[in-house]
DNA sequence: TTTGAACTACTAAATTTTTAAACAATTGAA
DNA sequence: TTCAATTGTTTAAAAATTTAGTAGTTCAAA
């Protein structure tokens, strides 16, 4: 059987996005860094939770940190990740579409 | 606070690709559809796992299926898919690669 | 030396994944 | 027609992973 070793390394960066949250996150960053205490505000996360989705994301290299004085800020890596996910909401605007079409049909 | 169903519907979308034999199956269906015969074939995952992973990419509308006779075939329903993993994988080769220098740097 | 900001370790609950076995649908031969 | 072979699905249970929450820790600044 083939290698399925980047079958793997590739679901992880996937994973990264397969969560609610986390996509919360990566919409609000999509245009701006943001500071861990604003990203909490807005999402209204619990910070240990937060912090974990953060670091997930950090060490799967969707994210990067940066520090500076008592805050951290936060921002994408690349602008590959906000296009994979405009791709995915695309995707999943067409279904709902196609959704209320067969609903609208009955 | 703000009403996040829709990062609850995108993450679901998300997670259809969140998983190493899901990435596998798109990778294979990515250019041709494909009987489940010949993708559990390529893949080597057993016939019940490998039809709750198909239907629940078909659930998400991932992929379409149409049956022929005995035979059961599957595609992407949109190149956007295929886009979207694409962008997933080359922030992985990126990755990678900084890893990689970061090891040579030592 | 206290305060604010964020991270970590741990646990319980929830979700996902795998496996095995039973089930259903289609085809073709007896 | 009936039976058997092939193809794929469904179901239920066990195993593995993910997530949210609590409590405690670290670290820099005042």
């Amino acid at each position: 059987m083939r290698d399925k070793t980047i079958y793997t390394l590739h679901s992880n960066i996937c994973k990264a996005l397969a969560n609610p949250i986390r996509i919360e996150i990566i919409d609000i960053l999509n245009d701006r860094e943001m500071s861990f205490g604003e990203i909490q505000e807005i999402t209204g996360v619990l910070k240990s939770n937060l912090s974990q989705h953060l670091s997930m994301m950090v060490s799967n290299g969707i994210l990067a940190q940066r520090k500076e004085g008592l805050n951290m800020y936060f921002r994408l890596t690349t602008e590959k990740i906000a296009i994979a996910c405009r791709m995915m909401r695309e995707v999943l605007i067409e279904n709902l579409k196609k959704h209320q079409e067969l609903i609208k049909d009955l």
